[in-house]
DNA sequence: CACAATTCAGTTGTGCACAATCAAATGGCG
DNA sequence: CGCCATTTGATTGTGCACAACTGAATTGTG
């Protein structure tokens, strides 16, 4: 523990293309592993705030497109959280079986599935307003802050997205 | 796709505590997502870096800890990696299945588990020292962008975990 | 119409995250 | 010594992430 700080910050001064790849790999893991620690922290705050409405977290941001949106198909709810049909079938499954979501083939196109809310579901969205309030609070940063935040991680994934589909070997 | 922004943005100016309760629930998605969004991109491109070394995320971060360090119980892997051994019992099998790492129990502790490399874990240090110039390239952020999200990263995780100390139920 | 390509959800398999529980080893105390 | 709390890793169970594949339905093309 209390290992917080930058490991390669006392060796160099870091200028661009002057630190020997050594203290890239230190520097490195405490960038890919802050954010990945951060994601964790996240979850591990909705996992207690989200206990008491019985949903998990990724459960939690299916309900909040159908609370925004309404019936939606799979495949679109996919779309907005990125997530694949190896990840929201049984998720999907899970909220029926809570009673929260209906699944029912479209009679127009018979491959998709529209999720839609129950009354239950519907009535669930009351009991998480108070949820957002919450996690900003938890969190200790200004709405500012958050927002800016919000915008370097939105700049961040776009960039990775890209890189990743480049460097794909299979695609170029 | 193509629907990035601030949904919240357009219906109000958002001054704290003028905002009703909904713009919340909509604003709040953005942020929690969008970190969770940023942590599964850069674990995506991770998955391609890596996979030529054989290694997954999780297992990258163990292998940076042990060339960093040498041999390390579990325990203090852990708390390197703030992960428990219901996560890294299994992975360390794998690792030692790749012939990357040894477990053995420490003579001194029977209790203690001693994790350290071996000639071919240490060896893979070089194949992995271009990993960390590439990923930051893919990122497209500069060196002092990076650092400066670092910080405010560490800074949010830490409010956080304090924040699920306190909220915890069983816990006051 | 027939047939190939595409779209969409589901299934399977692997791996990570974490809570709960267990068992063995250790160390302290009477 | 005998007993008990603590430490440490392992195990089990649930749920998410994602790749690869399956199969049904739809669409495009000749």
């Amino acid at each position: 523990m209390a290992d917080r700080g930058y490991p390669g910050a006392m060796t160099t001064e870091l200028q661009p293309g002057a630190a020997p790849e050594e203290d890239w790999l230190r520097l490195d893991r405490q960038i890919c592993f802050s954010l990945h620690a951060a994601s964790r922290a996240f979850n591990g705050v909705y996992r207690v705030l989200l206990k008491e409405l019985g949903l998990t977290y990724p459960q939690y941001l299916v309900m909040l497109v159908l609370w925004e949106h309404g019936e939606t198909p799979v495949k679109k709810l996919g779309e907005h959280l990125r997530l694949d049909s190896g990840t929201l079938s049984p998720l999907l499954k899970r909220l029926e079986a809570a009673g929260l979501v209906r699944r029912e083939r479209s009679t127009r196109d018979e491959r998709s599935v529209q999720v839609g809310l129950t009354g239950e579901g519907a009535a669930l969205r009351e009991r998480a307003l108070s949820v957002p309030r919450r996690i900003m609070s938890a969190t200790g940063f200004s709405l500012e802050e958050i927002r800016d935040l919000h915008t370097r991680l939105d700049r961040l994934t776009t960039a990775l997205d890209a890189a990743a589909l480049e460097e794909t070997p299979g695609c170029r």
